[in-house]
DNA sequence: CGCCTATAGTTTAAACTATAGGCGGTGCTTTAAT
């Protein structure tokens, strides 16, 4: 079906990109932008998702901001761009100095720049915001916007404020792209920004060609031994070659990296605490194949879109499913058969719940909900930095966590106002402690669900797409209990409880039915995330109530 | 939570065990000192 906007979109991205065809989904995600929908889009690394912006861009009036999680990220962008016929795109950032970031701007503001490449920081300045509101942006892109949710609750909390900066810019239209999501990240990355009357582009996460395999350790030597030994082998094979191995602490890159190294494959190791410029030369003989094999924590791989990675291997468990997907999703991007493998120890599962356990800020919510109330008056998010003695990052996280417990609330002009002052800070502080809990609680299971992964004895496909919220009718025939015959095909039509219906557990509240096996159900409950309950006991305690006809009221 | 390392303590004096303490991931930014 071509409309008058697909027309126009496929003669541009012909004449100003060279792309002499757009994928089905390309397009109709660009169709729903250009009828002014706002839209998240999840497909695949190398489906083109840079192009659902790039190109409705061109179309509307007023700059593109891109927001882009990091600075490597943004100059890939920028080039990719800079070699197009299409307008000249610029970055903001810290890295620039005076001269050069008065230039971008420049190009910004007398309407040179179409794109707009920045950090969600440099959106946490006033004047910036200010600024780009002036020159009326015309649409608002979030790549890789999975991170709002991965990150933006705590790490990186100036990607929760997003929402409040695009009600400051007059509510451009939005663009959400990510290559994965799981419902409740996407319900998440919806719900942050504010997308009002939006699309939803979701491509299958069905990975065929990727052989999923998990080991079972008895303990940490013998799984060193094993792991390396497995690398080894496939570093080995001509037909194999290269791949990624993660581990989950920085110490762990240098061992295996120097394992490999002794036993003659060209490896080496990468994390964040690696100065920047042996980071960057790691990276580049990666891909121009001067090395074999990449040792890394999660600080690798973003934007890394290289062909021919033909295996994943994990030496420890990473913090979720989603996280665990990105990884192997790395693999085998040609469509070629790739090895994907897990080394398993339960042990594993408890460094990643102390890593992810973020204790609400209580001292940074209090100190801000009591300047906040004592000022009376709306203030800038920066004028609380003289009030308050905590980090920034702290700080913030504090003011999302007391404007999500309904404490405080952002004026039109972005300034911050304590919303009730008959609610006492206290009980403002208990609220937004409440939710931080609820949260952590949400990240709790799902390492349960990581823990599933690698202990079923189902086909580890269906369990891994359920997660995802896609069902695999049958076992899928690419995996190591599907090579075992352990996987069961399905029973046909569980009635009960179809997948995607809501359910009502007496404790846990209302949830959504994320996949049925054989003996088992998994649900994601709003409050108290991934739960997975034995049909039997379900059926016999009658523990779910549907809530179908309920919904429908 | 569990792993590693340093230290203390034990006992066929050089190597063992027991115990305590520290550590463990992701990036933006900004600023001060060379």
């Amino acid at each position: 079906m071509t409309t008058e906007h697909g027309a126009r979109l496929r003669r541009l991205a012909a004449d100003k990109f060279g792309w002499a065809r757009l994928r089905e989904d390309q397009l109709a995600a660009m169709e729903q932008v250009m009828a002014g929908h706002d839209v998240l889009a999840v497909l695949p690394t190398g489906a083109g998702k840079s192009a659902i912006y790039q190109v409705p861009a061109l179309l509307l009036e007023g700059p593109t901001l891109v927001v882009s999680p990091l600075i490597a990220l943004q100059h890939d962008q920028i080039g990719g761009i800079g070699d197009s016929r299409a307008p000249q795109a610029v970055a903001l950032n810290s890295a620039q100095r005076g001269a050069e970031r008065e230039r971008a701007w420049d190009a910004v503001r007398d309407g040179h720049a179409e794109y707009v490449f920045l950090s969600p920081e440099q959106l946490a300045k006033d004047d910036l915001v200010a600024g780009l509101a002036e020159l009326g942006v015309s649409l608002f892109v979030v790549d890789e916007a999975h991170c709002v949710s991965a990150w933006g609750h705590d790490f990186r909390p100036d990607y929760m404020r997003l929402g409040q900066v695009l009600d400051r810019l007059g509510r451009p239209r939005v663009i959400a792209l990510t290559a994965t999501a799981a419902p409740p990240v996407r319900e998440d990355i919806v719900t942050r920004l504010g997308m009002r009357d939006h699309r939803e582009v979701v491509a299958s996460f069905d990975r065929p060609n990727l052989h999923l395999s998990v080991e079972r350790c008895v303990d940490d030597p013998q799984k060193r031994g094993s792991a390396t030994a497995t690398v080894v082998e496939l570093a080995s094979d001509p037909a194999v070659r290269r791949g990624l191995v993660y581990t989950a602490s920085r110490k762990d890159t240098e061992f295996y990296a120097g394992e490999l190294t002794e036993a003659g494959v060209r490896a080496a190791a990468y994390h964040a605490g690696m100065r920047a410029a042996d980071r960057e030369r790691v990276h580049q003989r990666f891909l121009a194949d001067e090395l074999d094999v990449v040792v890394a924590t999660s600080a690798f791989g973003m934007g890394i879109d290289k062909p021919d990675v033909r295996f994943v291997v994990h030496t420890s468990v990473p913090e979720s499913l989603d996280s665990y997907y990105q990884q192997v999703g790395r693999a085998g991007r040609d469509g070629e058969p790739a090895t994907i493998r897990l080394f398993y120890r339960p042990e594993d599962l408890h460094l990643q719940k102390f890593l992810t356990a973020t204790r609400a800020p209580v001292e940074a919510l209090s100190q801000v909900a009591r300047a906040l109330l004592a000022r009376r008056a709306p203030v800038r998010p920066r004028g609380l930095k003289d009030e308050v003695a905590v980090s920034p990052a702290q700080r913030t996280r504090a003011v999302n966590l007391l404007e999500q417990a309904g404490a405080v609330t952002t004026t039109a002009d972005g300034s911050l106002v304590y919303a009730d002052p008959q609610l006492a800070p206290e009980r403002a502080v208990e609220r937004a402690v409440r939710i931080a809990e609820a949260h952590q609680e949400l990240i709790r299971s799902r390492i349960h669900m990581v823990r599933a992964y690698a202990e079923t004895t189902g086909c580890r496909r269906q369990q891994l797409l359920g997660y995802f919220g896609e069902q695999l009718d049958q076992p899928c025939g690419n995996c190591d209990t599907c090579d075992a015959g352990t996987a069961q095909p399905r029973r046909a039509g569980d009635g009960d409880y179809p997948v995607e219906s809501r359910v009502r557990h007496a404790e846990w509240g209302p949830g959504v039915v994320m996949s049925v096996e054989e003996d088992r159900i998994t649900v994601l409950f709003e409050e108290v995330g991934y739960k997975t309950l034995a049909l039997d006991a379900v059926r016999e305690h009658e523990l779910l109530d549907g809530e179908e006809a309920a919904d429908r009221a």
